[in-house]
DNA sequence: GCGGAATACATGATGCATCATGTACGTTGA
DNA sequence: TCAACGTACATGATGCATCATGTATTCCGC
């Protein structure tokens, strides 16, 4: 049984600290843009991408790769995506396993609704209040820890 | 309509790294816990902050407030806990419509063996990976924004 | 070209977070 | 003292995230 390394007293701070962010700033953010726009984070993430694509039309597969996120997390929304009509599915000729997921006019005008306002939100509350300094460091921090969590997964599998 | 002020370059690639690490990070975490401890994250800390208070027992209202959860979410959790054994709701004499949680013998080992278990993992994914400096500004920023959260939480009210 | 492995996706179940609502109790002020 | 209001908490409904599982298709080695 080795030692066990607790944190110190800067990184406890430090952790609570962003936990405490972490959650108060993403519930914060989904209920706004639920009340302004009637869509939650992953739908508007979800949304975002399909208008940075061509066509506005993607393989699921693809979807979630860019997104990181679980495969039957994707389907699911998507599935609750499309109850809505903000998107559709579409069969893929190309490979018959597969599925494309589609923006609908619907879903067009929801994001561009919403992106503003949700860009305002965010820059109120984050970006106003942090320096340049500050925000080039929290790029380096991110990168750094998915480069912890990338390696983890690789070798891990 | 006043203009619209977009994020620049730097600022999308911070935001959207922000997303990213909080959200594999914390999915990480959670699995991590629940497969070493069956924990949610949630669990663990109410748990930790009950072994941080007196008779490791603790208002409701208290609660809450400690860990800026919401009246309901608490109650919820609360409920689920007790199912497992974990906590115990008390009556509070002094106000009769208020009550106690109360950490059980079984609550209390269940942390016990969580605590290392998950520091050592946030430690290897996350504070092996930053300088004191990185640590640093991830406090401030953190302090800054929660800062902003509470200002227009106090004047929206 | 066939059989096994891998891939793409859907679905049902469970736990969690939030909202809306309800109930009991305390507090305050005329 | 009592009526109005606020506070502490519970509960049910809904949407979301994850896990386990199932099905159809493609890929790959022989």
């Amino acid at each position: 049984m080795t030692e066990i390394r607790w944190l110190g007293d800067n990184e406890q701070r430090a952790w609570r600290g962003y936990l405490r962010m972490q959650g108060r700033l993403g519930a914060r953010l989904n209920r706004q843009l639920q009340i302004d726009s009637e869509l939650s984070l992953a739908d508007f993430d979800v949304l975002v991408h399909l208008t940075d694509v061509p066509e506005a039309r993607v393989r699921v597969v693809e979807l979630a790769r860019a997104l990181q996120w679980e495969q039957s997390r994707m389907s699911h929304q998507i599935a609750r995506m499309q109850k809505r009509g903000l998107v559709v599915r579409e069969e893929c000729p190309e490979d018959r396993r597969g599925a494309f997921v589609v923006l609908t006019p619907s879903g067009r005008r929801a994001i561009e609704t919403a992106a503003p306002r949700h860009v305002e939100t965010v820059r109120r509350l984050f970006f106003d209040r942090l320096t340049e300094d500050q925000v080039r460091t929290l790029g380096a921090i991110s990168d750094q820890v998915l480069g912890a969590l990338d390696e983890e997964e690789a070798t891990g599998s």
